[in-house]
DNA sequence: TGTATTTGACCGAG
DNA sequence: CTCGGTCAAATACA
């Protein structure tokens, strides 16, 4: 396949795919919303999103670079091979990436999920590599979503991040609350750690480091939507302990671009905890973020 | 010492 | 046969 490079196709069938990924996420915090309310609306959402990506799947197969979302058979259990070094290996996955759920041309890597990082591979035609990033959560949770990570062809400082899969990792149990009001236009966007768990003490203020509003929502917004990004991240990080491979990116030469997690490893901006059971995750449903828009920790 | 990242090998699809 | 996705040992780092 030709890999990459969705900033360098503008063809039709492209902007529909992108305009489909969008109905979809839109749909998603819908359902997300209309969950409390109505188990029948949550179905018709089901329902929606189930066409929308089987919508997305189908053209995306004829038109987006990069992003084979042919759900071929997968599951393949192999035996061991044995490599010249002596190493013994048991292989189980799909070959191919399956439930191809968007692609984004971003400034930063970090987008509210925590990611390992899993493999990194030169790519014909390309000059950057390719990193390979599945949900940290996929041990403990059994979290199917997978995202590639490329630097941009045409702007070596974005990237072409690819998605695949849905997050399945829920929040911890004993997560605080995290109210997201996306309502009034003063104020919007207001997310605040509110004392429901006043026991937490200590766990808040770690919790407070590990979680990130939906970038989505970052990403989507109109004028530079980046800086926000950041901004989140130095918020959301300021209480930064062992990092993840959120802010990671693909290696190329070392030239560390785009090492906006803070420098690698080592926490700081952009960091997040990387112990499964230490934190979650949650997806506000935030609407466009504002310039006035800030997050209120409230201990 | 535990966890995340790196990296070369493996292997299936095309 | 080539390409690219994944595995897993080795390595790095806090």
């Amino acid at each position: 396949m030709a890999s990459s490079g969705s900033a360098g196709r503008d063809v039709p069938a492209a902007r529909a795919v992108n305009d489909l990924i969008e109905a979809r996420e839109g749909a998603t915090r819908l359902k997300g919303m209309l969950q409390e309310q109505s188990s029948e609306l949550t179905e018709l959402m089901d329902g929606m999103l189930n066409k929308l990506s089987s919508a997305l799947s189908a053209l995306d197969t004829g038109c987006t670079a990069g992003a084979s979302a042919s759900g071929s058979a997968d599951g393949v259990i192999r035996a061991r091979a044995e490599s010249s070094t002596g190493r013994t290996r048991k292989r189980s996955f799909s070959r191919r990436l399956e439930g191809f759920s968007g692609k984004r041309v971003t400034d930063t890597l970090v987008d509210g999920h925590i990611w390992r990082k899993y493999g990194q591979k030169e790519i014909q035609n390309s000059t950057h590599p390719r990193s390979y990033y599945r949900c940290t959560h996929k041990s403990d949770q059994g979290c199917n979503a997978k995202r590639q990570a490329q630097i941009c062809e045409t702007h070596p400082i974005k990237y072409d991040v690819t998605y695949y899969g849905e997050h399945t990792c829920k929040p911890p149990s004993n997560t605080p609350m995290i109210i997201a009001a996306a309502s009034d236009d003063r104020a919007e966007n207001l997310v605040s750690f509110a004392p429901t768990f006043p026991q937490l003490g200590q766990a808040t203020t770690q919790l407070s480091s590990s979680w990130c509003t939906s970038v989505d929502d970052v990403f989507s917004s109109s004028s530079d939507p980046f800086v926000q990004a950041h901004e989140l991240a130095a918020v959301v990080g300021s209480a930064g302990r062992t990092s993840s491979t959120v802010g990671s990116v693909p290696d190329h030469s070392g030239s560390g671009i785009g090492d906006m997690a803070g420098g690698g490893q080592g926490g700081g901006t952009g960091s997040f905890p990387s112990s499964p059971s230490s934190l979650g995750f949650v997806v506000g449903s935030l609407g466009s973020i504002g310039n006035d828009d800030f997050f209120l920790f409230d201990p």
